[in-house]
DNA sequence: AGGATGACGATACAAGTGCAATGTGACAAG
DNA sequence: CTTGTCACATTGCACTTGTATCGTCATCCT
């Protein structure tokens, strides 16, 4: 047997390649060679390891999911009660830093791509979907805000995705999105008396850029 | 001097058949010999009315905004006040029938589009500006939510945009979309105790389908 | 030591791409 | 009736695309 080699590492590699040229040059320009290009391998080792570039592109899918799961988990917010769980969530989406930016337009070329491929609809609704279900969750968990949770979680995920959507535009700026932001996520956990109310004393102006 | 033909309408036509192939096939199936193919014509003709490919991409994104706004100003609910003209408003943008499907699935091809052109993102940019700038006003006007204004606007609008982004998708109903909606509605326009309130006698229960 | 085996690299190919150049024919002004 | 002009059609070209095929070379097991 010849050479020891990871697989899963060289196709992260490549797969991190990928989400380079997606997000800075669209996914309209992502092919075999532009991607090995960026990569700094030949065309033929991606075609090694991806038999056709719909397999390249719903792995590469998975590893942002992945990626975003990871860097939730690694959160330490993440033991501060219901709302800061639900908020660190959140911030993840919305693209506040340069990383983010990259993964947001990435996210939403893959939005736009999945409208033709079942495959990687499908993919992006099983993450949708426990996403959703986990802040509903939190969100009953914390008493009752202004909404039903179901709605809510809706709400704010559909809410996130939008402002992703108008930071990455230019619409709006990123600081203006989580002031947007944080203002439903104190309607959705049950501060009912929102207007004149200063700001959250335990996550004070958040990771603004 | 030859043939008299309207220029504008026969862009209008191709544009027509561009969007159709960019909503049933994806942006990156959109070429010159496709959109010529699903209008029925030449794609001498194409390239006879748009120099290039950008051309013509402008100017549908153009068509499908032109059209969006002479929808609204011909909806029969603007006279009902502020929060009818809103809500009039977003629900334009909400796939909430066939055609507003595949409007939808242009308009979010087109956001994906606009990260690599920044002349669509422009274009893009002035249209969102003009509805948060109006739907600011209105909210203004009728006294206050639980928000202030702007962030009520933006909030609203990306709302919006999530939650159609979630509809095409198939991660929710358009019912459950346009209910989230409305709660989000009632919160923005000052009706505070929302749990509990059956739903708005003015607007019984909107255009499901 | 030797061969099997897997990791690549190179090349080929049909199909499709945007765009330019050139043709063709009709129709209205003179 | 001629003629110029505009609306289209045709063709061609250089290029990129995804995929298949074949070659090569290092490596590990026996």
């Amino acid at each position: 047997m010849p050479k020891q080699v990871d697989p899963h590492e060289r196709r992260t590699l490549l797969a991190d390649a990928l989400l380079r040229v997606a997000a800075t040059r669209g996914l309209m320009d992502v092919s075999l060679r532009h991607v090995a290009a960026e990569a700094g391998v030949t065309a033929g080792m991606v075609q090694h390891y991806f038999r056709t570039k719909d397999d390249m592109m719903v792995f590469a899918l998975d590893v942002v999911s992945a990626r975003v799961q990871a860097r939730l988990e690694a959160d330490p917010t993440t033991h501060d009660g219901p709302r800061a769980v639900v908020r660190a969530l959140l911030v993840q989406l919305l693209p506040v830093d340069d990383d983010r930016v990259l993964e947001g337009r990435v996210a939403i070329a893959f939005h736009a791509y999945a409208a033709s491929r079942p495959t990687v609809a499908t993919r992006l609704r099983e993450d949708t979907r426990g996403m959703r279900a986990m802040i509903a969750e939190q969100i009953r968990s914390a008493g009752r805000g202004a909404l039903e949770p179901e709605q809510a979680a809706t709400g704010l995920l559909s809410l996130v995705e939008g402002l992703a959507v108008h930071v990455l535009g230019g619409h709006v700026t990123a600081d203006h999105a989580v002031a947007t932001l944080d203002a439903h996520l104190r309607m959705a956990f049950g501060h009912v008396s929102v207007l004149g109310r200063p700001d959250d004393p335990e996550h004070p102006r958040a990771e603004h850029r």
